[in-house]
RNA sequence: CGCGGGGUGGAGCAGCCUGGUAGCUCGUCGGGCUCAUAACCCGAAGGUCGCAGGUUCAAAUCCUGCCCCCGCAA
């Protein structure tokens, strides 16, 4: 079998979310994009209108070919994928497990974009976790794709520095960004044979399960500083969020400062609005209850009056 | 037609069910008090109650339609 220079390569792209775009975008610039794959339209957003995901958007702009399979496992899909005779297949948050005969099909198998520094945080929710965790540095990572989930050898990677004020907005944003970049100056070399996999070590395994509405709430018995990287780990999804009355109080931005009392008591509402958590005390800077906009804490405290040593959020403890 | 909350002086809220004088906290302006202060006192300005129609002697309030914002869900 003759070499194909790199630009005619034939590669598959397989992503979903606005996190992808930038590696889809490299995507073409390396090679010829064969297909894209991307989970089906679904009901999203209020309303519950039938979208499609920004990745299919984005390949339609661009005249390119779009695969929306229901079902990869048990169906003909990697049959039809071989039928292809791709070089490589590009694979950012796609979402699904993608089965054995899928990874196969192509010639050099699948890689994966995956926004950690591997073997630290497998798994869906990296970059919440990373940040809920108090890491100081994250990446992306080029990884060959196995059967185990985020465990195969890594081929690249570049680092990024987590600052005190990142949000896993910003971080997404960033991180989206150097994966678009890493495939673009990476997956040429990889086409040509130049990197070496580096099996992943056993040290320093860890697992980002997917984020639920309940990792949000704010646990007043745990430390000040956990929960402002939570407020900063969970943004704009589930969000920080505390128990007022029967809603929600949403925390958009908060703080770390001295004070000390019960877990859940309200320290100060005198213009800012600091409550005692189990370490130091949290100073609520923009919140938002259900049904209204993001506001400041002295807004909030405006139209509900909050007094000192009450406990309005639950106490955290029963 | 997925479920639900909301749009009231500059800000945040109450009032709406049970139509009948536009309310609260803050801010702004003027004055006073205090060594001082997130303090306190007195006074003032500022509102087509999201938009349009309807019911009524009378609508922020009841009915209908529309616009906009948000939470849940994903």
């Amino acid at each position: 079998m003759a070499e194909r220079g790199a630009g005619a390569a034939r590669v598959a792209f397989f992503g979903t979310p606005a996190f992808a775009v930038p590696t889809l975008r490299a995507c073409q610039s390396v090679g010829t994009l064969v297909a894209v794959v991307t989970q089906p339209d679904r009901p999203r957003g209020r309303g519950q209108h039938v979208t499609p995901s920004p990745v299919k958007e984005e390949a339609e702009r661009a005249g390119l070919a779009v695969l929306q399979p229901p079902k990869l496992k048990g169906t003909d899909f990697g049959e039809r994928l071989r039928a292809l005779r791709l070089d490589v297949a590009v694979v950012a948050a796609y979402g699904r497990i993608l089965p054995i005969d899928v990874l196969s099909a192509p010639r050099l198998g699948c890689v994966n974009v995956h926004a950690s520094l591997l073997p630290r945080w497998r798994g869906a929710a990296p970059i919440q976790w990373a940040i809920a965790s108090g890491d100081t540095e994250t990446g992306v990572c080029l990884m060959q794709m196995e059967a185990g989930l985020d465990t195969g050898p890594v081929l690249a990677l570049r680092r990024t520095p987590i600052g005190p004020g990142d949000t896993s907005e910003s971080l997404h944003q960033r991180l989206s960004e150097l994966g678009g970049a890493l495939v673009r100056e990476e997956l040429p070399r990889f086409l040509a044979g130049e990197l070496t996999p580096r099996p992943q070590p056993e040290e320093g395994v860890t697992l980002a399960r997917m984020v639920e509405k309940e990792d949000g709430r704010l646990d007043w018995t745990r430390p000040a500083v956990e929960l402002e990287r939570r407020v900063r780990a969970f943004v704009p999804w589930p969000g920080a969020w505390l128990p007022l009355g029967k809603e929600l109080l949403k925390v958009w931005r908060a703080e770390v400062v001295p004070g000390s009392g019960a877990p859940g008591t309200v320290l100060s509402a005198h213009g800012t609005l600091d409550v005692a958590s189990g370490e130091g005390a949290l100073r609520l800077l923009e919140v938002q209850p259900e049904g209204r906009r993001r506001m400041t804490a002295a807004e909030f405290l405006s139209g509900h009056r909050l007094r000192q040593g009450e406990r309005p959020f639950g106490g955290g403890v029963p």
